[in-house]
DNA sequence: AATGAATGAGCTTTCATTCAT
DNA sequence: TATGAATGAAAGCTCATTCAT
């Protein structure tokens, strides 16, 4: 007797998030230009079919997949940046901090995925798009608390932009870095780092933590 | 009329480089995902065959390509870190920076082919052993400067793991941002950032540049 | 007006044979060395991708289609040589005669199919094994009936394995002046001359037919 | 030093059997299909550039080759039946035994050639036309000495034309058994059986070697 | 909405042939 | 004559997409 697959329906949404959750699990798994639908449905275990039903066609899926992972750490920082919770800003740059190098942002698998787009980025403006590391309204968020540290602490000297532009390339070379080589660089390692370039350039700030 | 293509013989080292500089400005204007043998031939002139006839596979020409723009990069680096035509440890890490911030290393094209291949890296181990950013060998002798310096400038608390580890990961960061968003970014503004972070570190070998 | 071939979906099984009969057809028309998946599938009025997606290889789908027939015939062989429906020994010899010069046996393709893969086998190891001759078994088989029929003839000096040996060689070699020269040999003639040697050797069994 | 490959000049026909010989030698190793220049010319330590200005084509290689083979088979066979060396019918028919069975004739080189091309042979009429069993000069010969040891030793009820049928086909089928299972039908085997053939139609002339 | 067999464009790779040396 | 690097047509195979079920 054949035991036959369930043909369970269920609404658009929860199909979409399956499928770019198997997604990001392959290129993390087996690279970006390995990807295939059978590859992603398969990992989903759903069928080749539905994949196109939601998504259309795979540049769609990718391109849904970068966004859904630039969203959520856009949105975790925006959230941060913005919050009105942080009594002062040495509470909110070290929540930056913390957030950067949590365990949701430095999952292995997420990491995969953005610097397999960013590999195609430079050819690819859709791409570029997305991850737009220009988040420019990050960015201008990042300078923007960045000058008033540098206001409430007086430090002499110091350029807003010059820092933001600093720290944002410290962490996202720590990123590549705890990518490519976890075993030389743990997650701890690298937000010392970070914790450090902040306590040098925001010493009433933020604490050196050795 | 037809111009006939004179069929020119050409050694195989030669045929080999030209191939690979194809390789390496196919990889930068189309991403490394929609590299055809096809595309690579056609950018270098030759026709489909002689890749294969030289690198035997795809997979090979790309692998090849990499070891070139990484082992050009290794052999830069080194050859600063070894050399003995520095007078100090001040000029050494200047001649450091000035390399890593050089024309020849920051050219777009080599910078695309560095990330296309870091996107892949992680699920391929020939690409991850090839540019290993662990350079191990590199890493300990930019360790081992730092280290002197700091003895040299006599800074407290300073550990030259961090700073190599920071700095690596800036110089990295500062890549990809270069890449990404040069309009954001200039190559100036770049080499600035990390001259600050050095300045930072070492101030007595350093000078700040604004 | 553009007559749009409809898209038909049936079990693997079918598809399968689909492919193998049109392989045969093909081999007998084009020969081995000319055999391309483009070839079959035309021939099959199916699509290029079908092939592989039943057969996964070229060699696989040659390799299924060399053991459809020889299966066939060895099954064909085997029921003779087993069979508790034949009377007497002359009866069982008889009706192996009969079906080694049957229409379906010494039907020109499956012949073509034949020789193609003999032509291959000795530097083939998989095709060896699939056509071994020396279908061992069947080869027993025909000893045994041979020896029985030695003994009860009361034939002397007969050597029931020099029989099988010539009998299997000859009527291998007929079937190649049959498919080689089915002008100068035809199907009657070829069988009297297989039906003389087994009258010739067992006369009591085997009566020649002129 | 380079050690440069001399560059030996030789007169054609020394050339073209070069090549030959590595064509019969390529065949029966990696069988008619897996053929190329490439290994031919390897095989005979030879450029590939000369393959062409001898035979002009791979074509003409193999049908030069296919055609050496045969010929060689022929002159030889055509000697024994014309040849006036030989005191009577009983002498010639047992030299064409010998010959049939000699190890030139059934060296495993030369038989894998003669299948290799069998099993193209019904698809490619120049093939065909080649290795023409029906070299009908010699099918003439041989059913006419089998006419004169007919009428020489009054064999009643015996048909020339059958037995040379039967008796090109049982060498055919012993020497595709003897290639193809050489481990279960030795060359001794297989000669014994085809005397024993020819013992039994032509008693007078030919005793049963056991 | 869901499935996966079927399609065929497009890729890598092979290799007979050409031709500068 | 002789060489083998260079060419490009043609092959096998993959896989995004379609569509009958």
């Amino acid at each position: 007797m054949k035991t036959k697959k369930k043909r369970q329906i269920l609404p658009k949404e929860v199909r979409k998030e399956q499928l770019i959750h198997a997604t990001i699990n392959c290129i993390a798994r087996h690279g970006l230009s390995a990807i295939t639908m059978a590859l992603v449905t398969q990992e989903a275990g759903l069928s080749i079919g539905i994949a196109n039903l939601h998504f259309e066609s795979k540049e769609n899926l990718l391109r849904e997949t970068l966004f859904y992972v630039t969203d959520e750490y856009n949105r975790g920082q925006r959230k941060i940046l913005e919050s009105e919770i942080y009594v002062d800003t040495s509470a909110r740059i070290q929540a930056l901090l913390d957030f950067h190098f949590s365990s949701e942002v430095t999952k292995e698998t997420k990491m995969a995925v953005w610097f397999a787009f960013y590999g195609e980025a430079n050819s690819r403006p859709t791409y570029q798009k997305i991850c737009s590391l220009s988040d420019t309204e990050a960015a201008q968020a990042l300078e923007q608390m960045f000058a008033l540290a540098i206001r409430e602490g007086g430090y002499l000297n110091l350029d807003a932009g010059f820092l933001a532009a600093g720290y944002t390339a410290l962490i996202d070379g720590l990123w590549l870095n705890l990518l490519l080589a976890p075993k030389q660089l743990s997650r701890l390692k690298a937000k010392k780092v970070a914790q450090h370039y902040l306590a040098n350039a925001f010493p009433k700030h933020i604490v050196r933590q050795d």
